[in-house]
RNA sequence: GUGACCAUGGUGUAAUGGCAGCACAAGGGUUUGUGGAGCCCUUCGAGGGAGUUCAAUUCUCCUUGGUCACCCCA
């Protein structure tokens, strides 16, 4: 009768879905990952950043001192939850400031002079997904804090285009400004008023409200009107004071003299509100939008309620550039990849491969199996499928014998070599492969 | 937060108000201890909920997710 219908009905269980604009990550782009964090860590190392990692949670009063109550993350994009204390937490939607946090926490400024540290992790922001752009998405960041000489500024540039160009990203576009300082920004922001007050009516919506709320943002309207208007609008070169300006000249001349190609964009601003000085942003022509960006901040550690201490840093966004490299048809090899195939063929060879293959693993062999397996054929298509170079095979004779066969899987040429030679042979056979790295 | 489009096995797709078909992938077999090709077989599906209907994968609504643009951002 109904019966049919109800045991359906009753077998559809709800299924869990990944939350919004949050997506796994698959085995399948492992290459990728394992890659970034193989560069990033090199880089970390060669440019001698330290490792730091801190709570993806964070008091939600810290991402509203440090980012303005006014900017869009504040507003409408932050995870903001009550814990079951109480306590007003948020889910870190960006790297810098909680690294402020634990500098000022831990009197970081005790240890090292500056301090260079690296770090890699999810950041969190209700946005609309689209294109590149994730509620969840991983950044791996750099930043030096405690000292505002230019060389610093430069030096997070060079460790964010190493990393780039370790990873063979081409069409790098580098582009580079100054939002100036205290003293001088408040100027320059009296001057774009003036500019832009009289023209008010000839803007788009957006910049009308702009207007009032953060003028600077103007200049980064992409409205064909407002583009115009910004060809004559004041810049921000010509008024700034002479500190910014020094600062400017020192960061463009280390990147002139390390041969940096860079677009200097007098209309680059940034979103958030504690940048100032130098502000800077890549991106690639496959991208709408930046790969990678930052900045100098060194008003940041007063507006969260510590002492003065200047900082310049940036990050990068893996999963653009996960885009990007595939774009790019860039595929790195999977070097963690197992280059052996152990096969066990009857019971007595099940039962003491195991041993073989922990012994071989013990010392250092990546090993892939397929044991749960029966036939020689079957555990054969295996080791072909994932194109293991040597196989391994252990059946009763072997078992017998004391011996086992190591199979080249594109040659076909097989050979007999004895059980206790087995861990030193394989490493003998995969040496010359690692050592041309 | 605004707007547009989309949702069928693991993947890519087809048709349809009443049997959901194909390709690839996956697993097994093609005799006994040898992978890749061919052939054969098998497993697996309508995101969730409500409504219209004798009957819904198909029509309607809600929801969830995806894609794209705006806003903004890595």
């Amino acid at each position: 009768m109904e019966g049919a219908k109800n045991k359906k009905i009753k077998k559809n269980k709800q299924i869990f879905q990944a939350p919004k604009g949050m997506p796994d990550i698959l085995p399948r782009d492992q290459v990728w990952w394992e890659r970034i964090f193989e560069v990033g860590k090199e880089v970390s190392s060669l440019y001698d950043f330290s490792f730091i990692e801190t709570p993806i949670l964070e008091s939600a009063g810290l991402f509203e001192a440090s980012l303005g109550e006014a900017s869009d993350v504040i507003e409408k994009q932050m995870y903001v939850f009550n814990t079951k204390g109480d306590q007003r937490l948020a889910l870190r939607p960006e790297g810098t400031t909680p690294i402020c946090r634990a500098y000022l926490e831990n009197h970081m400024g005790y240890y090292a002079h500056p301090l260079k540290v690296f770090y890699h992790g999810p950041m969190l922001r209700y946005e609309q997904p689209q294109a590149g752009r994730y509620r969840q998405h991983h950044q791996w960041g750099f930043e030096i804090m405690g000292d505002n000489h230019p060389v610093y500024d430069a030096q997070i540039i060079f460790a964010i285009h190493r990393f780039l160009n370790l990873l063979k990203i081409k069409g790098i576009n580098f582009r580079i400004n100054t939002i100036g300082c205290r003293v001088c920004r408040p100027n320059y922001r009296r001057k774009l008023l003036e500019y832009y007050q009289p023209l008010k009516k000839e803007l788009c919506e957006d910049c009308q409200r702009r207007l009032e709320v953060n003028p600077l943002r103007l200049l980064d309207c992409k409205n064909g009107n407002c583009l115009a208007l910004r060809s004559s609008a004041p810049v921000i070169l010509n008024h700034l004071c002479q500190n910014c300006n020094n600062h400017l000249r020192g960061v463009l001349e280390f990147v002139e003299d390390n041969d940096l190609a860079y677009i200097s964009d007098p209309f680059l601003v940034r979103g958030l509100d504690y940048y100032n000085r130098t502000v800077f942003e890549i991106d690639v022509p496959e991208l709408k939008m930046a790969l990678a960006a930052g900045g100098r901040y060194d008003y940041l550690t007063e507006i969260i309620g510590g002492q003065s201490v200047p900082g310049v840093g940036g990050s990068i966004g893996l999963e653009r550039v996960i885009e990007v490299m595939k774009q790019q048809q860039i595929v790195p090899e999977l070097k963690s990849k197992p280059r052996v195939f152990f096969i066990a063929v009857g019971d007595q060879a099940e039962k003491s491969g195991l041993v073989l293959v922990e012994n071989m693993r013990r010392a250092g062999i990546a090993v892939s199996e397929a044991l749960g397996r029966k036939s020689l054929k079957a555990q054969l298509k295996a080791a072909d499928k994932k194109g293991v170079p040597l196989v391994l095979i252990f059946g009763q004779k072997e078992v017998f014998e004391e011996t086992i066969i190591l199979r080249d899987m594109k040659s076909g040429v097989q050979e007999n070599m004895l059980l206790s030679k087995l861990v030193e042979e394989i490493k003998k056979r995969l040496h010359p492969n690692h050592s041309t790295k």
